[in-house]
This record gives C-alpha cells, sequence and structure tokens, in this order.
DNA sequence: TGTCATGGCT
C-alpha cells in the first residue's frame, strides 16, 4: 500500500477543537494534504486519518475532502458518494458539490433528486451557487418542466439576476428546445458577460439557428464584448452547419487576426468545420500541422473521409490511429449508412461486434438500425433491439425514435408502436417517427389521433411533424383534415409551409382526384414549386390517367431537372394507361437517345438474417430455376381464379399479347412473391422491399396470392407499405 | 464551489 510522502502533521483527538467554525481553523494543515493528494488510496488514508481524530465530524473539514474525494481528477463517483453519505451534517457546500458532480455524470437525474433532499432535510436554501448546478441537471435530462419550475425558484430567492444563473438558464431553455424563452432570459441580463453570448452562440448553433447564432456574433463584437475560444467554437460550428467554407475559413482567418487562443479543442473545432464543409484539402492540410492531437481529431478526420465517400482513407485513418475507441467506428458506418451504403454499414457493424475492438453505443445502434430500416432487414434489426435489452442500454429519444423508424419501415407497425408505447420520454422526433410510421402503413386516422395526444402533452410539433400529419392524410384520403392541418400550420403553430408541405398537398388533392384543384393550388403558390410538387401532380395523374396535365407536370419538372428519368416514366405511364402507344415509344426513343435510363426495378426480402434481391428479370439467384417454376405455378393458379394480367403497367412497347405477359411477369416484386412463398416460414409474412412503386398488376397478384395460397404479404413500395390479406390490400387500392 | 466548447435521430 503506498503512502503519503510526508507524514501527517498529529491532529487533535480532543473534540474541543471540532466546534470551532472560525477562519484560522480553515488552515488546518490536513486540508494541505488534502489539496496534494495525487491519487486515490492517499485521498484514502486521510479520510482514515479524519476519522480517526474525528476531524471528519466537523461538518467544514468534512465538506473539504468531499469536494476532493467529488472533483479531483482520479476520483470515483461512487467513492464520493460513501464520503458524503458519513457526514453526519453535510454543510450548504457539500450539498452544492454532490449535485454538482450528478450534474456531469452520467446520472444527472440524481442531481435532481438530491437538490430536492437537500430542499427537504437540510436547514440551508439553495444558494447562488447551488442554481448553476441543479439547472445543468435540468439540462442534461431535457427537462424542460423541472427548468421552470427551477427558474421559479430562483427568482423567487432573489436570485433571478445573477448572471451565472441566467447563463446556466440560457443553457437550459435552449437544450429542451424552447428558444423564445432563453432568448427572454438572454435580453434581461443586465450585464452580459462572454459565457452569456456564448451559451446563446453555441446553442442556437446546436439547434439549427446558424444564421441567428452568426448574427448574434456581430451583435457580441458590436456591443464590445471580446470574444474567447468558446465563442469561435460555436461559430465555427454554425458555419459548419450552414455548409459555408467561406464564411468557415473567414472565421478562421479572424481568430489568427484577434490573436484568439487556439487549444485543442478550437483546432478541432476548425477541422470539424472544414470537413463538414467538405474541404478535406483544408482538413487535411490544418490536421498535417497540429501538434497535438486526441481521438477526436483522429475521429473528425475519419468522419470527414466517410461523409464524403473516401471510404478507402477512412478506413487508412482507423487503421492508423492511435486508439480506435467506438467514436471512430461510428463515424464509419453512418459514413456508409448516410451515403445509402446500408449494406456496408451493416457488415462494419457485424465486423465490430466480432472483433470487440470497442463496445457498440446508442450512436452505433441508431446508425445500424438506420440501415436495417433502409433496407427493410428487420431480423438485424430484431437482433439489434435484444442487444439493446440484454445489454441493459437505457432507452434514449435518438434510440426509440430509431427503433420505431426501423420497426415501421419493415413493415412491423404494431411493434413500433409497442416501442413507443413502452418508454417514459417522447420528444418531438418520436412522437413525429410514430406518426410518420402509422402514415406509411395508410393508418391515417390513428395518425391524426396520435397528432392530437402529441399536443396534449406539451410536445410542440415541428415542420416535420407536419410533413408526416399531412402525408398520413395524402395515403388515407383524408382531404378535408389535411386542409384543415396545412390552414392551422401558420396561424396556430408558427411554423411556415415549406415546399415539402406544398408537395404533400399536391399529392393530396392529386390523388383524391381533385387535379384542377391540385393545378389551382400550385399557381397560388406564394414560393416557386419544386420538382417534387410537379412530381406529386404528375404521380397522381398516372393515376387517374390525365394525359393533358401529366404533359404539363412532367414540361414543369423537366425544366427544373431535365435528367429526372422518372418524369419519363411516369409519364410514359399515363400514356401505357391511356393506351397511347405513339406517346410511349416516342418517349422510349428520347430516353434511348439521351441516354437515359429507367431506375431498375428491385425487390428485396431477409430470410434467417440474410438479404436476397432481386431485378426486374433477374436470373443471377442461385435459386433462380426454382423461382421461376414457382412462379409459373402461381401464374396458372392465379389465372384459375379468373386473373387477367393487366398490361396497361408495362413501360415497353410490345406487341405480342405472350411477350407482355412474359415482361409482366419479370417485375422483381413477383420474383420476390414467389421466392418468399418457398422460403419463408408458413407462421411468418412475406416481407418485401421495392425500390419503386408497386405496378397495378403486381398489386393484384399479390392479393391474390395471398388469398389463394392463405399468406399474409407486406410490400414496402417507393411510398408507403401495402398489407395484403385473405386477398385485400390496407391500401384499400387507393395508393 | 459556479454557467458556455468539437460526432448521431424524425
Amino acid at each position: 500500500m503506498e503512502t503519503l510522502s510526508t507524514p501527517l502533521p498529529s491532529l487533535p483527538r480532543n473534540s474541543t477543537s471540532l466546534t470551532v467554525k472560525n477562519d484560522h481553523d480553515h488552515d488546518h494543515p490536513v486540508f494541505l494534504h488534502i489539496k496534494q493528494c495525487t491519487n486515490s488510496s492517499q485521498l484514502g488514508q486521510i479520510h482514515a486519518h479524519m476519522l480517526r481524530t474525528g476531524l471528519f465530524f466537523d461538518p467544514y473539514s468534512a465538506s473539504k475532502l468531499f469536494a476532493a474525494s467529488a472533483l479531483l481528477p482520479f476520483s470515483s463517483l461512487d467513492y464520493a458518494r460513501k464520503v458524503f453519505d458519513q457526514i453526519p451534517k453535510p454543510n450548504l457546500h457539500s450539498w452544492n458539490t454532490l449535485i454538482r458532480v450528478y450534474a456531469s455524470s452520467p446520472e444527472p437525474l440524481q442531481g435532481i433528486l438530491i437538490f430536492l433532499r437537500m430542499v427537504h432535510e437540510s436547514p440551508y436554501y439553495p444558494n447562488k451557487f447551488t442554481f448553476p448546478f441543479v439547472i445543468k441537471a435540468a439540462a442534461e435530462i431535457f427537462s424542460l418542466c423541472v427548468g421552470q419550475a427551477l427558474h421559479g425558484l430562483a427568482i423567487k430567492a432573489s436570485l433571478g439576476a445573477d448572471v451565472f444563473i441566467s447563463n446556466s438558464l440560457i443553457h437550459l431553455y435552449l437544450s429542451c428546445g424552447d428558444l423564445d424563452s432563453a432568448y427572454r432570459v438572454f435580453t434581461m441580463i443586465g450585464e452580459k458577460d462572454v459565457v452569456s453570448w456564448n451559451s446563446m452562440i453555441t446553442g442556437l448553433a446546436q439547434r439549427g439557428c446558424a444564421e441567428k447564432a452568426f448574427q448574434l456574433f456581430q451583435e457580441m463584437e458590436e456591443e464590445g464584448v471580446k470574444p474567447n475560444d468558446v465563442t469561435m467554437v460555436g461559430v465555427l460550428s454554425a458555419c459548419a452547419k450552414k455548409l459555408d467554407l467561406e464564411l468557415g475559413r473567414w472565421v478562421c482567418s479572424y481568430i489568427e487576426r484577434k490573436g484568439i487562443r487556439v487549444d485543442l479543442t478550437l483546432s478541432n473545432g476548425m477541422l470539424d468545420m472544414y470537413t463538414k464543409c467538405g474541404s478535406l484539402e483544408d482538413a487535411k492540410r490544418l490536421f498535417d500541422m497540429m501538434e497535438e492531437k486526441d481521438i477526436v481529431t483522429w475521429t473528425t478526420m475519419l468522419d470527414g473521409y466517410a461523409k464524403l465517400g473516401e471510404y478507402e482513407t477512412a478506413k487508412q485513418v482507423l487503421d492508423t490511429m492511435p486508439r480506435q475507441d467506438i467514436a471512430a467506428w461510428n463515424a464509419l458506418i453512418s459514413g456508409y449508412e448516410q451515403n445509402g451504403k446500408s449494406k456496408e454499414a451493416l457488415s462494419l457493424y457485424h465486423e465490430l461486434q466480432q472483433s470487440q475492438i470497442a463496445k457498440p453505443d446508442g450512436i452505433t445502434l441508431v446508425s445500424a438500425l438506420s440501415a436495417c430500416s433502409q433496407l427493410g432487414a428487420m431480423g438485424i434489426g430484431e437482433c439489434i433491439h435484444a442487444y439493446v435489452k440484454e445489454q441493459g442500454i437505457k432507452l434514449n429519444c435518438h434510440l426509440t425514435t430509431s427503433l420505431i423508424d426501423m420497426y415501421s419501415k419493415c413493415g412491423d407497425i404494431k411493434k413500433a408502436l409497442d416501442v413507443f408505447y413502452s418508454v417514459g420520454r417522447r420528444d418531438v422526433f418520436v412522437w413525429s417517427a410514430m406518426i410518420a410510421g402509422l402514415a406509411m402503413h395508410g393508418q391515417g386516422r390513428d395518425a391524426i389521433d396520435l397528432f392530437s395526444k402529441m399536443q396534449e402533452t406539451m410536445i410542440k410539433p415541428n415542420s416535420v411533424t407536419f410533413t408526416n400529419v399531412l402525408c398520413a392524410c395524402s395515403h388515407a384520403g383524408l382531404v378535408k383534415e389535411g386542409k384543415t392541418f396545412f390552414n392551422q400550420m401558420e396561424p396556430v403553430y408558427g411554423i411556415r409551409p415549406g415546399i415539402q408541405h406544398y408537395s404533400c398537398m399536391v399529392d393530396m388533392l392529386g390523388r383524391a382526384g381533385l387535379l384542377e384543384e391540385a393545378v389551382e393550388f400550385i399557381e397560388k403558390m406564394p414560393i416557386l414549386p419544386s420538382d417534387s410538387v410537379w412530381g406529386a401532380l404528375l404521380g397522381a395523374c398516372q393515376i387517374h390517367g390525365n394525359v393533358e396535365l401529366a404533359e404539363l407536370a412532367c414540361r414543369h419538372l423537366l425544366e427544373l431537372d431535365p435528367e429526372n428519368n422518372g418524369a419519363y416514366v411516369l409519364l410514359s405511364n399515363v400514356y401505357a394507361k391511356t393506351g397511347k402507344w405513339d406517346g410511349v415509344s416516342r418517349l422510349r426513343k428520347h430516353m434511348r437517345v439521351t441516354g437515359l435510363k429507367k431506375e431498375q426495378g428491385c425487390s428485396r426480402i431477409e430470410v434467417n438474417g440474410v438479404i436476397h434481391e432481386f431485378l426486374a428479370g433477374d436470373n443471377c439467384h442461385p435459386l433462380s430455376k426454382e423461382i421461376y417454376s414457382k412462379l409459373d405455378e402461381i401464374v396458372v393458379r392465379l389465372k384459375s381464379a379468373g386473373y387477367v394480367p393487366n398490361k396497361s403497367h408495362l413501360l415497353q412497347l410490345i406487341e405480342e399479347d405472350e411477350m407482355q405477359e412474359h415482361a409482366l411477369n419479370l417485375h422483381s416484386e413477383k420474383l420476390a412473391i414467389a421466392f418468399g412463398l418457398q422460403y419463408v416460414e408458413v407462421s411468418q409474412p412475406i416481407r418485401i422491399i421495392k425500390n419503386l412503386r408497386v405496378c397495378g398488376d403486381c398489386h393484384s397478384v399479390a392479393k391474390l396470392v395471398s388469398r389463394l395460397y392463405n399468406r399474409e404479404i407486406i410490400l414496402r413500395d417507393r411510398y408507403r407499405f401495402h398489407h395484403f390479406s385473405g386477398g385485400n390490400c390496407s391500401c384499400k387500392d387507393y395508393w
């Protein structure tokens, strides 16, 4: 056992000195030893000594030891808590310190509970030091209502004007997304210090108000407050969010000009700005110049390469960095996932699990679950969910959102709802994801009900929530309701409709057959209609076979996006549907000449954790022969039940009847159905994910198969889900 | 004894 380098001075063993609380007592030599402690065993010896001598039972002396046990670099929260619990009558300083360490620990809620205990059990009132700590704890758990209560208490205690407390409140309100309250506190501060500005700038930048953050930085300068390194980290983060490289470069030169201290964190901030704004050259130059690098430096660089699609280099960085922590793996996994390389993301996740180099955390799982959502890989998604449970990982809102999104997009809306109802905390993302899930499964009414419930909980909807609500109305044909929500957006909720909301409205009106109204709606739009708006109109024209409007929509769409092959395909479908085969062949020729290709139809199906992919007319699958013979069998059985192929869904102009039928049968979703009937367990639904919209013929086939083979088929197409069972589809043929 | 800082989600 280690011993103290200097012997402890002999301490008085009688109790007379213990009750003395005058100033000279504060200089007790043992305090010097506490200060000089370099490891926990030294501290343990002092603790033992103080217990032996009785010094520990003096609240002031105990508070000194406790502060050291809680705050010194080698300290552990467990030990600190034990020390605290031994103090017979902790003083206010000790209470404050305990709240402080919990506030920045993995269990900030404890900080609030300790605060409540202090208020009830101790003779002390919270003072100006207590509030910043407990408010921080509330911010850490994003509890707006606790924060508001604390704000009220601080005012009652006449501490409302304390700049430290105000700064903590700004941070709290911004963390909880209440920008207005944060700004109100900010403007009420008489003498704003640099931290007041920093809290505001950083918080706004993080909450997606980069523009406002930058404005505030300029105001700060005008008011003569000198920005420091923390300010600049926030400003750089705003530049990164704005993806404004020029501004970011200007900020870097500003830092140099003003001689602002550049520490490792600020260097990392600059590096992050460069990679986010897409300049790997600037980032690399800075990286090479940096004398000190930490794991964040390496990870930021790796993240930059991964996000910009330079996977090889990213992997090299991963292999050369001094220590691979989980954040590094996360950067690469999410890089793959966000660039649509879901399979690569999952295989890297698998590699991580196998290698056990680092332990997956919440962020890893969020990325892996998103990859599952994209692929429709429910088996793998379920394994990840099981892992979360096994490891006792607590569901935060990010993870909850991802699980709901995964189950929804993999076709199991019931499991998505289970997750939704199992959690105690739901933020706007969680609610929005659940509404989106119900929307894509055609449960428009339920989505609207959930939207009402959400408002009962006082969670404010955001722009995405409205996109999902309008989408729900659109898929369920709830035109009246959709119009009402749209009209309420700005006056009631203060959210100005964006282009995606206009697209949803056009889609909703169009699907419902109100094509003229949709056109009028577009004409009255206060913002320029985007390609998505015209695309929605064109899609509706396909459903309702309106050639004239389809041509108009297509023209506009191609003006905005000449390379949009989808536009040609949709228009060609309208021609085909209305029997205008000359139009079809004209378009086909144009596409051939200009080299535009229709996106290839692709269907995926997961069996025992393995994902099988089928392209239209594909015979690459090792079981291809069996699949085609199964398909032949299905067609015979369907025909005897009265099925007539619907050839209007063919893109090509194929003269011969038999050839037409053959081309229809090659659609990828039919191959997947044939495969699913053979290889998916009878008790399980057949889940298919398709990249394009399902065609009418495949839709009829799936309905019939579900009846004749008594199987449930769940098909996700580009826009929504179709649940086939007993010869019917959940979309009620409205899609 | 204090407040602010570099990655993830709908």
